[in-house]
DNA sequence: ACTTATTACTTTAGATCTAAACCATTTAAT
DNA sequence: ATTAAATGGTTTAGATCTAAAGTAATAAGT
């Protein structure tokens, strides 16, 4: 897919690359590949698992609660369900029940679209405004410890990686 | 906690860095923390997902089930329960069940330990040996392509920063 | 020996998730 | 207009997950 004469790709090829692990019949660059996505499933679920249990013990509530109500933050005048689901990367199916309990408990509410009656516009009230208002800057504050030892050069490097690495993904996703 | 004079940690302090976002009210570095936060768990969502479609796809399985045998066959000999949801990062409640389908599929057996009532080591059994054989050169490959757009230098460094970050994250945990 | 943790695993209750089927509405294509 | 396709949302079935309680066996402290 490179330009560069030598692109990763290429020496992906097994003709070119003929060294493998013999024991995982891997070359060298998919054992690294598979490093990176097992490191990057241990950094999502350690600080998942962090940020699940102070959720718990400072809020009482969930992490899912939390990220519907953080992304329904981010449009203030509400967004359709379908931008829920699609921001938050889970199966449509999934939201509805969580809008449902967040609703039953006046978080939030649903106002149906006057544009297309398909459309059921989520926003939050204010008891969630104010919920959610308190939990931001703990939230970030958690995250933040955790990073800590990071220095910020590195932090700044990492952040350009992840980002190489999700256009990396999307464009192999379109193929 | 750095030794340098100018840490990321003293550049957090409001007092050094009183330049913050009034809107949110978070400092650059924190907002920097989240948007990796963010990137990581959409990198982890997008990899998931296409791995998730791909087992169901080309193996009929889920990727839990697939997690718990390739878990398994890193210890040719047998593995506690404990041990498989400490390196899977789950629940222990969560494995028992999950073992249970895969015993009965015939994939995987229980085995009591000599030395200990309580243990139960699992291993796989031939026919879960011979699944698992034709998963995980797909499943590197599924990772390979995705990641296929990532340069060699970039994935080292990308592993790398990782690996710092995994080892804050164990650090802040401690304490 | 005896009591008290601790550990390994299971069980329970309930929340969350996926995939797939479904309904209603809107859009596109004749 | 009419049909066909796409879209937004819900529902369903079933798997997976957490947290917490429970059970049995081991380890540690006195």
């Amino acid at each position: 897919m490179g330009d560069l004469p030598l692109s990763k790709t290429d020496r992906k090829n097994k003709v070119n690359n003929p060294k493998s692990d013999y024991e995982t019949g891997l070359s060298d660059d998919e054992q690294l590949d598979l490093r990176i996505w097992l490191r990057l499933l241990t950094c999502t679920h350690l600080i998942e698992r962090r940020v699940r249990k102070n959720l718990r013990d400072d809020f009482d509530t969930t992490l899912p609660r939390f990220d519907v109500l953080a992304q329904i933050d981010r449009a203030p005048d509400g967004q359709p369900m379908r931008e829920l689901s699609n921001r938050l990367m889970v199966t449509n199916g999934n939201i509805t029940p969580l809008v449902d309990r967040l609703v039953d408990d006046n978080l939030i509410k649903r106002d149906p679209s006057t544009e297309d009656r398909r459309v059921q516009h989520v926003s939050l009230t204010s008891e969630g405004q104010n919920a959610l208002d308190k939990m931001i800057p703990a939230h970030s504050s958690w995250v933040n410890s955790l990073m800590a030892n990071l220095d910020r050069e590195s932090a700044l490097d990492l952040h350009k990686l992840l980002g190489d690495l999700k256009n990396s993904i999307l464009k192999a996703e379109i193929e």
